[in-house]
DNA sequence: GTAATTTATGGCAGGGAGTGACAGATGACA
DNA sequence: TGTCATCTGTCACTCCCTGCCATAAATTAC
């Protein structure tokens, strides 16, 4: 990696963590790019070369999260029937969770926290989440042969898929205090819901 | 009701018919609070108190959605089984969306033409679903007396039935030609989504 | 090592969203 | 009719975000 790109990921991380800083010393509403970028140390405008916007900050760990999944999910036999494959792909982006670096866990952990702290971030998050979900219903449709345009199955199976993710990772307490506890409590419930629905509705 | 609520409605609906319009004429992004403002003879400061952004525009039959929702919620015993109530309160919706008014079934179509130009759009709409949830989540919890953070099951309840109800709004085909189709839909995704559930499963 | 090229950065100008404050217009009500 | 409450428009302001251009830095070629 050549020194210009290992610049840009230190800036990259020196606007997050600044950002992360801000929102909980004094709430993500009352903190103001111009803020984020002078304790980063660069100009507004560079800011917005590195992130789209404030919220785009916020849905720093989704986009990674959405990688995992589709991967793990590439990776499930084509002929499993797809909310199983979706279901171990949950429990790949739960592996991959306790994996983050001690430096990734604290920064996910504070976005946590943040997002305890404002409600309506949750609504953009489970927004953004929508367009992974139509992502995933692509990926479904091609595994399984069926039509989108004619089943609703490919949506279904996605999106419970991806309820089941939401309540993981949403629920608020018992407290999370590392990102194991978060993991434990995604995979529990991908576990709950296996057992609540019948067996091969999934097949086409 | 007295001439100054009757005009405000009118107001009301004079921005929401104006607004609609023009996002269908030239896109919702292209559209700015100022012109739809003119277009309904307001000024934009008065546009901010009847909406609380384009956003909320969009967002119109949401609100109303919920409350018809949440209702029909009520009016289903409270020793019903969670899920099976949230099912009820669905063909509730439906059934309601069938009795619009012909004006208001025009800006519910509307709206949704403008959703299918702007996937974005759906994003957000779900994000605001996701404020709906929460208040759901209170609601079964108090009816099947489980502490939310003690038991992930309202939230898993809740989170499986908005998704049915996303499945059955969203799919953009076949193509929806009236609110009677639209109705037809949810609750056809409804009776799918009844059977692939294990019996009893939302029981406590 | 130097020159040429690519790429990141900063500054500036400007549009659009959204809000607070105040003055004037208009319906409500005695 | 006159008083009161409420709605409306104007103004000024902050913040978000983008396009444009000049500069500085890293990369590559010579």
């Amino acid at each position: 990696m050549g020194l210009r790109e290992r610049k840009k990921e230190k800036t990259r991380l020196a606007i997050l963590d600044a950002a992360l800083d801000l929102f909980l010393e004094q709430g993500y509403d009352a903190t103001t790019v111009e803020q984020i970028a002078g304790a980063a140390e660069v100009s507004p405008r560079t800011f917005f070369r590195y992130f789209s916007g404030k919220e785009h900050l916020a849905l720093w760990y989704h986009d990674y999260g959405e990688a995992v999944m589709r991967e793990a999910l590439d990776s499930r036999p084509a002929d499993e029937p797809p909310f199983t494959s979706l279901l171990h792909a949950l429990r790949a982006v739960a592996d991959d969770i306790q994996e983050l670096t001690p430096e990734d866990a604290e920064r996910f952990l504070k976005m946590r926290k943040v997002y305890e702290a404002n409600p309506t971030l949750i609504g953009k998050a489970v927004g953004r989440a929508a367009e992974t979900e139509l992502r995933l219903v692509d990926a479904v449709a091609r595994r399984t042969g069926l039509d989108p345009d004619e089943s609703r199955l490919p949506y279904l199976v996605v999106a419970f898929a991806m309820s089941i993710t939401r309540v993981g990772f949403e629920c608020p307490r018992p407290e999370v205090t590392g990102v194991s506890d978060l993991a434990a409590r995604l995979r529990e419930t991908v576990d709950l819901a296996e057992r609540v629905f019948v067996p091969g509705w999934d097949r086409p």
